[in-house]
DNA sequence: AACAAAGCGTTACTTTATAACATTTTATTA
DNA sequence: TAATAAAATGTTATAAAGTAACGCTTTGTT
């Protein structure tokens, strides 16, 4: 994947993936003694896993690699309850349309995400205009309806993307 | 399912599930001829269960309805490639969060769908407030994304429920 | 009628996800 | 700290959703 353009990543962009995956694990631990939640062992292993990972990641992949990490087989089951876990406390999400998952930045404000998607290059970004949620919330008002849980997931180009393929590159 | 409530579903409400689902093959009928779209028997046959459907509909329940009506099997390639042609052109969408799929109003204008889904009564409704696919132009613009394909889905509680849960029904 | 193209059928398989129950680890409190 | 309860993880089996590949049939075209 193609280094960072002018999104918002949900990896930190100008840091290196490692320095990335780094940041998102300590706020996550930093988020989860703050409100009392305990981060065990294997759900710090696959958030770190969802970190260091190019993009959204399936959970076939992070049983993959934690499979890898171990030298022993692992249970789908293992795996779906910490992502069900990490996605319930807002340090990951998700993605709908790709059947994968993402880290979080932000777990606190954990609503009317919306995420951005590359079809070319796969590059993902986390965006949350404060616009886009009292939006939804409006719609949802006036139609007398209580949100729970919001989707917002963008497919397309990214800018980066676009410039090469203007350029031919 | 509960009776229509105050949200513009995907059915329309103030008919029968028998008239809607006149109604929206009817639609799909004039616009395909408009638009030089051949509508098959068999595209024809799903869009329609889509329309008398109670909610959005599984792909293995389409099969499975099929199969009533033609009193033989029916291969998952069969239903799948009817639901990719109508989803395609815009006479149905795929609900990602539920891995279903729900008949469309409005075909012409294919984006920004936004879906409400009902978690208690599977009451589902789109609505396409103008302003949420602006905006969402406008957040991907800003970034540089050109995006392609746009999914936002709400679930929640619908007005109605909120009602019996409130008096207790 | 002959041909091409699109649609559909069929088989087999892949990917994604969950149910049910056993075991281990962690937390609690006697 | 040993006993107990609760939470987390492991294990096996299976369900649910989706696709690849190939052949036949229908539809449209010359």
């Amino acid at each position: 994947m193609s280094s960072a353009g002018p999104l918002q990543r949900t990896k930190i962009t100008d840091c290196s993936e490692q320095n990335a995956a780094v940041d998102g694990i300590a706020l996550a631990m930093s988020f989860s003694a703050e409100n009392g939640i305990k981060l065990s062992k294997l759900r710090r292993e696959v958030l770190q896993l969802l970190w260091e990972s190019d993009g959204p990641t399936g959970a076939y992949a992070l049983i993959e690699a934690l499979e890898q990490r171990r030298s022993r087989p692992i249970g789908p089951p293992t795996v779906y309850r910490a992502l069900e876990f990490l996605v319930s406390h807002g340090l990951a999400a998700r993605f709908e349309s790709l059947n994968a998952y993402v880290p979080c930045l932000h777990p606190e404000k954990d609503r009317g995400r919306a995420f951005f998607f590359c079809s070319n290059c796969g590059v993902t970004a986390q965006i949350d205009p404060p616009d886009l949620d009292k939006l939804l919330t409006r719609v949802a008002t006036e139609v007398g309806f209580r949100p729970s849980h919001k989707v917002v997931e963008i497919k397309g180009i990214c800018g980066e993307c676009i410039a090469e393929e203007a350029t031919g590159t």
